[in-house]
DNA sequence: CGCCAGTTTGACCAAGATCAACGCAAGTGG
DNA sequence: CCACTTGCGTTGATCTTGGTCAAACTGGCG
């Protein structure tokens, strides 16, 4: 998802761009103060279509509030969903075509940037190409990650592997809050809807975790967690 | 697979750098050329490991000739493969510890770049940079087209897509070439050698293709297949 | 010739999908 | 305020796809 430049793993908290260390260093921090300045701010009502899949990619996007997703749709209606994208995270990046669509999970501001622009303030730039460029070598290393997980994975690495990935980028506290519904969590990991159900009620038996509501989830024994969803 | 800067589609036949138009139409020619130079030239034979999970990433690849696989492993010995390149692709563009390893298919040359060599000559020169950006930027997007295939499509559609995926990259003739084992093909998709192997007999057996040996099969009726692989 | 690696096929099994019902809380309209 | 709907979530029963296990086949190669 593009995830902010200058951000070193996709499991940190995404950091504001001034923040990033290695942009600072280079002493180039004007231009990425002006990368933000070029930026309108939009808002999009819950289960709106932010872009689809196939329009042209004039401009790209930065999370302020709420959560995006990334999806993709065959002929028959089947859905994947290959990314959320929460506060400060970067999407629609795309060069050409938009190969999936985006949308709002729940009531979402995003800041639009125009890509003609961002692009010449970018080539003006080494150092924010190399930061772009390397977010977006991230971004695709966590790409194949998740063709790991669904080529090869069983439902309950799956689902503790999407907790796990959840807790990291969120709140990191014991009480993790899911803005999205089942469904979601469902096309995200290329599993039905029953199946995530059953298998977060398996957990919840085992005493991994609790889920006082559907949206919200307390992870009991991290480590029982990690084990299951492995490396 | 990164590859090859400029190619505007990854279905197209790879192009050599010099053949780029976008790149020609910058004026910087000279500085490709340059990125051409400083390889070197390295030989592997077949099952050759190139890299390592997690080893340093200090340089990338270009494929000369013959089949890498860039896959990546579970604690428990499962196995994915991320992406096959083939003669002209790039692979191995990370930014610091290689998320997945590399392999040679068959016997393999390849071109080595040294990165930050190469860095150098990127941040001198805009339209490279925006170029790989782009070409990276096209590899997400077909690295989230498989995720959709993964998580979502049923065996005949993945190998199907398969077949169509390698009949574009490759030969483009009624005969295609597989440089890699049936082995190979299932963890790329997902699928065991078993179901590989039946899904390939039941398209010969309904007359979609023909396969005189294992590492040859000729497409009989390719709209067929495409219609199977759905978009 | 017999071995070996890779491929193919068959019989059986299980993980997860499908189908169906029910629960439950938040509207909504009388 | 209460019946009714609506959208999710959960659970159970059953079925299917693709996995597992096992055996046979094939073409090279020492």
């Amino acid at each position: 998802m593009y995830r902010h430049f200058g951000n070193s793993d996709h499991r940190n908290r995404v950091a504001e761009l001034g923040d990033d260390r290695g942009f600072a260093q280079s002493g180039r921090l004007d231009a990425l103060v002006a990368l933000e300045c070029i930026g309108v701010r939009v808002r999009f009502s819950r289960n709106a279509e932010i872009y689809a899949e196939g329009d042209e990619a004039d401009c790209w996007y930065k999370v302020v509030s709420g959560t995006v997703r990334v999806c993709k749709l065959l002929a028959d209606g089947r859905r994947h969903i290959a990314e959320f994208c929460f506060s400060g995270d970067c999407f629609g990046l795309d060069s050409t075509a938009r190969p999936c669509s985006a949308e709002a999970v729940d009531d979402v501001i995003v800041m639009r940037f125009q890509r003609r622009i961002a692009e010449r303030l970018i080539d003006q730039n080494p150092a924010v190409a190399r930061l772009l460029r390397e977010s977006v070598l991230r971004d695709l290393a966590t790409a194949h990650g998740r063709t790991l997980l669904l080529g090869r994975m069983t439902a309950p690495e799956r689902v503790a592997a999407f907790l796990v990935e959840m807790f990291e980028r969120r709140d990191r506290t014991k009480a993790l809050d899911l803005p999205m519904p089942r469904n979601d969590v469902a096309d995200y990991l290329g599993l039905t809807i029953e199946t995530v159900c059953r298998t977060l009620s398996a957990f919840k038996r085992e005493g991994v975790i609790a889920i006082p509501n559907p949206h919200r989830i307390e992870l009991l024994d991290r480590d029982a967690l990690e084990a299951i969803a492995e490396t």
